[in-house]
DNA sequence: GTATATGCAAAGTCTTTGCATCGTT
DNA sequence: AACGATGCAAAGACTTTGCATATAC
């Protein structure tokens, strides 16, 4: 998952796709790979201007178009909510989304999945290129909350 | 999946929750019942007032979203696009999204989600309502006709 | 130096809501 | 008759875009 990638990853394939470094994205990459959570535009632009206070949301979205197409951030968006983003982790996975308190949790898939997609290529000839899996329920900690 | 249905099943089933019988509702009931693909508010408001001229947006909207909440429709967002609903299917499925040509096509899931529900239940305690998986992709159509 | 990216503000989309009226129960 | 639902229009929420300026290469 994200803790595992070198801090500066980020901006450094941003970089290598040609796309020039710059303060507003070197400031959303980092904000990015420190979130342990997804996070919204909103809340990423506000984690990014203690970087860099003059960056705004429009930029925030520009970055995030980026690195969205490299494929290095995923986004989930969870009824009519704002989308939120986190970087993608190589496999793919699951985001267990609590309709109580918000909090979107995530479960690998890992090999897992693989029967399944080679299942849906045979049958539909349908060529998977990215997996947007959302459950959702109630977590542990809303559950054992009702409870008492 | 919907085919399978009885014509006037949701109607039904939003009588039985307490809702009123109304035109307005009965339309949007019929044209989801009608759909073979998921449709998004506009069209569906458009396939609704072909039965009941004087329907608008709001009303759809708001008939969505009881059906939703009765756990009737389902509703698939991806990216940034409007939501898009369909009659709800007993089972589980993936819904295979092509990002060529938009389309939107179903996998039927059935027995092969409960063990990793079960699994995800154990090892997270996480209890799981609902869910929404989406595949991007290329459908057998797109691809094909790229290989031309 | 030149092409790209930024910040700002304005526009765009999709969805929700307030309110007077109408229709179902 | 009473309450809930509708249609309209206006407001809201999130995201994108135009443009002049600033910046990376």
């Amino acid at each position: 998952m994200s803790e595992k990638l070198p801090p500066g990853y980020l901006i450094l394939r941003v970089r290598e796709a040609g796309y020039r470094v710059t303060a507003a994205r070197m400031a959303v990459c980092q904000v990015l790979e420190e979130s342990e959570t997804h996070v919204n535009a909103e809340e990423l632009c506000a984690e990014a201007q203690k970087i860099l206070p003059a960056i705004n949301l429009a930029s925030v979205y520009r970055t995030l178009t980026i690195l969205d197409e490299l494929g290095l951030v995923h986004e989930v968006r969870i009824g009519t909510l704002p989308g939120r983003w986190a970087v993608a982790s190589g496999d793919a996975e699951l985001h267990l989304h609590c309709t109580e308190c918000e909090a979107v949790y995530h479960h690998p898939l890992k090999d897992t999945l693989e029967p399944l997609l080679d299942h849906i290529k045979a049958d539909h000839g349908f060529e998977v290129q990215r997996a947007n899996l959302v459950l959702n329920g109630v977590c542990g900690n809303c559950m054992h909350n009702h409870l008492k």
